[in-house]
DNA sequence: TAGTGGTCTAGACCACCGT
DNA sequence: CGGTGGTCTAGACCACTAA
């Protein structure tokens, strides 16, 4: 923080600006939006360590006290993770505490016992207590339906990828997934490279093509299953299906994923608290 | 925060405790604590303000700083609101801030023109663009079956009090709610009583009843209507419905309701964010 | 104007981690 | 051991609210 800004701040704080225009933030907001900036355009990489506290204090010529309120907020919104002792690193779908983040379904009963987890078999995606293995369907690029393009900010038209999946729990299908990209952020994108990959896949948009999803918004409906979905899913045709919606961001509130989730929701359910 | 205290909590810096037993809290988690603790107790109602942090701060001997952490977490908890000038008050239910925490179920379609709040009519709880009205169908008391009792930490057999509820939207009948409460809590829970009451439930609870609702935990799943549920919703059986089952619970972590709604979700849907 | 929460500082000390 | 984040303090000043 140089004296320039910082005196313009405290002009904010006297002279009144002619317009309803923009209120001066206190210093820990500025310098949260500062390393923000430095997330967002790669400064500092999914699992790296930012600076040191005292360090960018000395660089922007506050206290620790006020970095440390900054960082506390990018914290708190899964930005970025502490830790004593070691310092203070960007958040990554690598870690196994963020990585079930935006996992919401789990299985009826928790078995107690149950504690090995799958032998053998290459888990796609497993939650707490859970292994899911995934099955790509299809993967092709296309014209964004208007819906999709609405959802994801882009021109009706443009290129998307589209990908089917089909998760299941304890080789019973569980989950099928219908996932839109943008074209534009996901060039090499393929069922190939999909195969290949085992892990989360979020942690694959984030190595691969450098997207890593911080927020999410979803919408939750009970539909009946049409007979296509009745098929891959093995139930019968107008059985009730949860279907998830949801809309994932980057960095600045842009969106980047488009799912839909078709549940069978006899042995798992979506799990969410309040508070 | 009397001196013996802060000894003691020194004591567990060095002294290794024979057991695995209590680590020593920071001063502001134990300062957190027993401020939980004047709530839970009824020191402070809500809609109140609690003391002052340079009075809590003198009271506990210690400085500002500190009380202003602890109460950070209640406020982050959603416990207590601070006000800027005026102070921190007790949460409530009254409060159109969290009035709507705990309803997710919103309209597909926000209409930006809607902008008339029901008149007449009495609105039993509406949200964001909502109008909700509440048909009470049924109050009786009777003993817990065993899966109530479980979730709501009773005997089997002991006391409970059932609502059953029509929210209807725009007059469409939308959700059918199950709810389920500890007898020992509610005493003069009447169908009556609900019928003269105007206002969301949870408030009702709270000044009628001295309980608080703070934390809730749902489980969600698609479910086919029967014949029942199909009637009271004018659907079709077999229709499928959101079931969104909750367990709210207060001070001290204890569940004080369990609650079974069978959504219609054809023009609604169940909104959350994760992040 | 007095009192409240909100911001910012500077400095001390602690707990934890790797070397 | 040195460096990192975590806690705690004391004090200054600001912004907001109500009387």
């Amino acid at each position: 923080m140089n004296e320039a800004s910082r005196t313009a701040r405290r002009d904010g704080d006297t002279a009144r600006p002619a317009e309803p225009g923009p209120t001066f933030a206190p210093l820990y907001r500025q310098i949260r939006e500062l390393l923000l900036r430095g997330l967002q355009s790669g400064e500092w990489k999914p699992g790296e360590p930012i600076p040191s506290e005292t360090e960018l204090a000395a660089r922007y010529r506050v206290s620790q006290g006020t970095v440390r309120k900054a960082i506390d907020e990018l914290a708190a919104a899964n930005l970025v993770v502490r830790r004593q002792g070691r310092g203070t690193f960007v958040a990554s779908h690598r870690e196994v505490r963020t990585q079930f983040r935006f996992l919401r379904l789990r299985p009826d009963e928790i078995e107690a016992g149950a504690a090995a987890q799958g032998a053998g078999g290459a888990p796609g995606e497993s939650g707490p207590g859970m292994v899911m293995t995934s099955r790509v369907l299809e993967c092709r690029r296309l014209r964004a339906p208007s819906e999709v393009a609405r959802a994801l900010s882009l021109r009706a038209g443009e290129a998307v990828v589209l990908i089917r999946r089909l998760l299941e729990a304890d080789g019973n299908p569980t989950v099928l997934d219908e996932i839109w990209l943008p074209g534009s952020r996901f060039r090499g994108l393929s069922a190939e490279r999909l195969d290949a990959w085992h892990g989360p896949l979020y942690l694959m948009f984030e190595t691969e093509f450098g997207v890593r999803m911080i927020r999410a918004v979803e919408r939750l409906k009970a539909v009946a299953a049409d007979r296509a979905h009745a098929r891959t899913l093995q139930v019968g045709e107008g059985a009730p299906l949860l279907l998830v919606e949801r809309v994932s961001h980057t960095y600045g509130d842009q969106p980047v994923e488009l799912r839909r989730g078709y549940c069978v929701t006899d042995r798992h359910h979506y799990y969410n608290e309040l508070s």
